[in-house]
RNA sequence: AGGACUAUAGCUCAGUUGGUUAGAGCGCCACCUUGACAUGGUGGAGGUCAGCAGUUCGAAUCUGCUUAGUCCUACCA
């Protein structure tokens, strides 16, 4: 073996073996287990948030495999309707082409042609993580299964009457040109003006104030000519003889009337607003109130269209904008300008600023779908792990708005709906089918809807409609009810609430049985990571390493702002000095899996990284020492008699202890303490102590045959089955080991290939837990570090051998004494250990306590008296602080009183102990101060 | 505006139903290249558990308020 760890010498060659053998597929007969991955968006790479999730879910899949379930781990992309689409056309836009040129089937093949060519890039990342996914499997959601399955459910739907048509005012992005969904859009505060109009009331009509016109404020002047009201709140005593009456809409020379309505907040603005019921959602609803007609303004690329006076025709919103303010101001209508905070609602894939617009769209009708849905979450057939994401998905679903699913791209299922020429709608899976089933004679001419579905529609159908849906196939049986879903709270909404409803309704049965809701990776400072802010950290680069240039040009490029890149160069500069060094795969994913703690944001620390590739190193040169002391040796693979040492026992009995902490963290989803118990047993008990425990065994030319077997066979047998509940989060360096050491320790696992992936995983044995032997051990410890201490404290040479006198020990002591003396001796550097009788008198010396037993340190030549009593002091002044509580507590009658009897009798005993510690301590300050 | 979450060592975080001497990793200080490992070993320093009040024999843990920060939802034209 290397002297140090390589992760990238042995990775990728394990990862090929394992997908070649079929182990990722489900194996055996087995009760099923299956998690499926939420498929990433096919254009997309592989980020922090998939690396973390999928690490999650590899491990859980990995142990149930293990366990001898028939694990299924389901991988596929999504197909991205509007973001592939946009890939496609930057495409073509670099040889100068629109999707229009090419026409609809042309581009659907070229978008088809990317896919096969780019698609695959966040599947190759998936091997470099480690995902052990049943390739077999692998589906997209455009792929002609899942395009059934959407066909089918839509046919059913709308024959059900949930899914409709409706023309209403939707998100519409006059850049991509299609609609969007309400969660589509992130509005953001951005700095803009308000701008206060008057508006000169018609037929010789004053206000209150004597004035002819009333001021309205609004953000967005271009919509005037939209206005078909402006409402005043019904008591607001200024405006209220106004109402009735009616305004001439200037530019436009219209007549509209001043309206009473209660959205109207009079403390704002001017307490007059304009109402636009075909430009915005709020006044729509107001328009609806009082039968107010809906006059669209825009074009679909958001430009002025014909309703508006000549002049603005064909403008841009925004340069109609700024004429009309102009036009305003030039009429005298333009009563002030202030700077104004508003939210600007715009696109999350284009980033364009949304229109509500007026359109015919389809809808889901989500109210008889979201009461089950709701329902099988309040019985518990569905937990969310942390629990309080319960309460976001009841928020939302119990305010849920129908679902508006039409898209007008080209890319996507495209709705399986027929118009005739009067416009009358026919749903079927073909033209064919529509003619059957709606009996339409052949001389119908039928055209199809344009529109495509929403990317979620197919995503919601995701856990069945992979498994063979609408056939009840051998897979829908077992694994479509699946166990786990990994995922971020990002879309609670955009998917999970609509897998289960959807799920529901075309199976009676829910989509899984647990939703694990992972925090959001951040960047070490805590924000989020975006491409433009240029913090992202690619798992990649942690895996492989980057140097710094080739990271600060992966960070700045495509930066449109040059001065934005400069700063993301300069910030990655100081984050990164020297870049990022190659960790590897395990590192990361054990990493990652030590920050899944349930709390809702993670800050990524390299430093955390860092430690735990170290962590690898040591268990692979852990590794090198059990197998330089035992490869050539046995190691009771066939039997044999052996004889093991307390300190076999007591490693035996912590391995025990360990395979419970670790399955309990599994189950209850705490990845973090699984980590943690792992590092723990494999650094701080392995390696720290039983490694040097059986030094003094396998270096002692006395030791017998059956004590060398004991501990070699212990030595290996451990670290066996260490590696084996290990696996799950560190696969890579747990499967090369494993190779070497298993068949010493006479393991196999269930299949020809022997991939540790299907050897067992390992539960504790309650027979093997030794509490005699885990007290005898802490004796050990404590003596070893009161003499360390010593050394520490008194600057020592650790090279030099030092005499001990035992003081004052009981018979227990003594025993311990005679059973372990190599092991203090060896581990201590210790060159004589003296048993002193009741009475006996020591040389002046420095103590270490062990319960109530005295280890002395003779201080002739060693030891400084004044250092010594300083060291004794600071140990007294510990137990005094500690002394003085526990009296308080004790001296407290209602504590006595009303305290579990157990709970003051543990008090008692640390009195009693502590008092016995300050009277040594002080007793032994003392006569070195009488010196 | 409503709701949720967070606040523990210099940094990143654990801390189960209240009973601790409040832990870990990294960092820091000192010593050490001994035959698994300097991606290491040994020892050590470091915390009024955000603040205030309450419940309790007992609070990092439960309750209320305050402060600071984050997020979500709804938004004012």
């Amino acid at each position: 073996m290397e002297k140090t760890y390589q992760p990238q010498s042995i990775e990728q060659p394990i990862y090929q073996r394992w997908e070649k053998s079929g182990a990722f597929s489900p194996q055996g007969s087995g009760e099923p287990f299956s998690v499926m991955i939420p498929p990433p968006n096919v254009t997309g790479t592989l980020h922090m948030g998939h690396a973390f999730q999928h690490t999650l879910m590899d491990a859980m899949i990995r142990r149930e495999r293990m366990k001898g379930k028939r694990t299924l781990w389901q991988p596929g992309t999504d197909h991205a309707g509007i973001a592939t689409q946009m890939v496609v056309e930057r495409q073509l836009q670099a040889e100068n082409l629109t999707r229009h040129d090419l026409g609809r089937e042309n581009f659907i093949e070229k978008v088809w042609e990317w896919k096969a060519k780019s698609g695959g890039t966040i599947s190759d990342q998936m091997r470099v993580m480690g995902d052990s996914v049943a390739w077999d499997k692998e589906r997209f959601t455009m792929d002609p299964g899942m395009s059934a399955a959407v066909q089918e459910v839509f046919v059913r739907l709308f024959d059900e009457g949930i899914i409709y048509r409706g023309q209403r005012l939707v998100n519409w992005d006059p850049v991509l040109h299609t609609a969007i969904s309400d969660l589509e859009v992130i509005s953001e505060e951005e700095n803009g003006f308000m701008w206060y109009f008057r508006y000169p009331l018609a037929d010789d009509v004053k206000t209150a104030e004597g004035k002819d016109y009333i001021v309205v404020a609004t953000t967005r002047p271009e919509t005037m000519f939209g206005d078909e009201a402006v409402a005043v709140a019904p008591d607001d005593e200024r405006y209220k003889d106004l109402v009735g009456k009616e305004i001439i809409l200037p530019l436009a020379n219209r007549r509209i009337p001043i309206i009473a309505d209660d959205y109207v907040d009079k403390e704002f603005g001017t307490g007059c607003v304009k109402i636009t019921p075909a430009h915005d959602f709020n006044d729509n609803e107001v328009g609806k109130r009082h039968n107010l007609p809906l006059t669209n303004i825009f074009t679909d690329d958001a430009a002025i269209n014909d309703i508006a006076p000549e002049k603005y025709r064909g403008l841009d919103r925004f340069d109609a904008r700024k004429v009309v303010v102009e036009d305003f101001e030039a009429l005298g209508l333009l009563e002030k300008i202030d700077d104004h905070k508003l939210k600007v609602p715009r696109g999350d894939r284009g980033n364009a600023v949304i229109e509500p617009y007026l359109t015919n769209q389809w809808y889901v009708a989500v109210e008889s779908l979201a009461q089950p849905a709701i329902k099988a979450v309040e019985d518990g057939d569905i937990n969310f792990v942390p629990k309080q994401w319960e309460n976001t998905y009841f928020a939302w679903m119990k305010d849920l708005q129908d679902w508006c699913i039409s898209r007008q791209l080209w890319w996507g299922h495209q709705i399986p709906a027929w118009y005739d020429a009067d416009g009358k709608v026919y749903v079927a899976h073909s033209e064919e089918a529509v003619r059957e089933k709606y009996q339409l004679a052949d001389s119908v001419v039928l055209t199809r809807d344009n529109d495509v579905l929403d990317t979620w529609f197919s995503a919601s159908l995701w856990t069945f409609a992979t498994q063979g849906w609408p056939e009840k196939t051998e897979d829908f049986m077992l694994f479509s009810e699946s166990d786990v879903l990994v995922t971020g709270f990002d879309i609670i909404f955009f998917w999970v609430a609509r897998m289960i409803m959807m799920t529901l309704k075309f199976t009676d049965n829910i989509p899984f049985k647990t939703i694990y809701i992972t925090g959001l990776i951040r960047d070490e400072r805590g924000d989020k990571m975006s491409k433009s802010k240029g913090n992202v950290i690619d798992p990649l680069d942690l895996i492989n390493g980057i140097d710094l240039d080739s990271l600060v040009a992966k960070r700045t490029s495509g930066m449109m702002q040059p001065r934005l890149a400069e700063k993301v160069a300069k910030a990655t500069r100081d984050t990164y000095p020297d870049g990022i060094q190659a960790y590897g795969t395990d590192a990361l994913r054990f990493t990652l899996c030590s920050l899944a703690s349930g709390g809702r944001d993670i800050k990524f620390d390299l430093n955390r990284l860092e430690g735990y590739r170290n962590f690898c190193n040591k268990i692979w040169n852990a590794t090198r020492y059990v197998l330089m002391n035992t490869e050539e040796f046995d190691c009771g693979q066939n039997g044999g008699d052996y004889e093991l040492s307390v300190a076999d026992r007591w490693i035996i009995s912590k391995l025990q202890k360990t395979e419970v902490a670790v399955n309990q963290a599994f189950e209850t989803h705490r990845y973090d303490l699984a980590a943690q118990a792992l590092y723990e047993f494999m650094w701080h008990e392995y390696c720290d102590w039983y490694l040097e425990l059986s030094k003094p065994v396998l270096w002692d030319e006395n030791s017998t045959d059956k004590q060398l077997l004991g501990t070699r066979r212990t030595l290996v047998r451990v670290l066996e089955a260490f590696l084996r509940l290990a696996h799950p989060m560190m696969p890579f360096l747990t499967e090369e080991i494993w190779q070497k050491v298993a068949p010493m320790a006479a393991i196999k696992a269930a299949d020809d290939e022997q991939t540790i992936m299907l050897a067992s995983y390992p539960e504790a044995d309650v027979e093997k837990m030794d509490e005699t032997a885990e007290a005898d051990i802490e004796w050990i410890k404590s003596v070893i570090e009161g003499i360390r201490n010593i050394r520490g404290e008194m600057n020592i040479a650790p090279s030099k051998a030092l005499p001990i006198l035992l003081r004052n020990g009981s018979e227990q002591d003594y025993v311990r004494l005679q059973d372990n003396k190599v092991f203090l001796q060896k581990l201590a550097k210790l060159e004589a250990i003296q048993w002193l009788a009741q009475g006996e008198s020591a040389p002046m010396s420095a103590t270490a306590l062990v319960g109530e037993m005295e280890v002395l340190v003779p201080m002739a030549g060693l030891i400084d008296k004044e250092a010594e009593i300083g060291r004794l002091q600071k140990e007294l002044d510990k137990a005094l602080k500690d002394l003085q509580r526990i009296e308080g507590k004790l001296g407290n009658e209602g504590f006595i009183a009303k305290a579990p009897e157990a709970v003051v009798a543990k008090e008692k005993e640390k009195l009693a102990d502590l008092t016995s510690i300050v009277a040594k301590l002080k007793e032994q300050k003392d006569s070195i101060e009488a010196l």
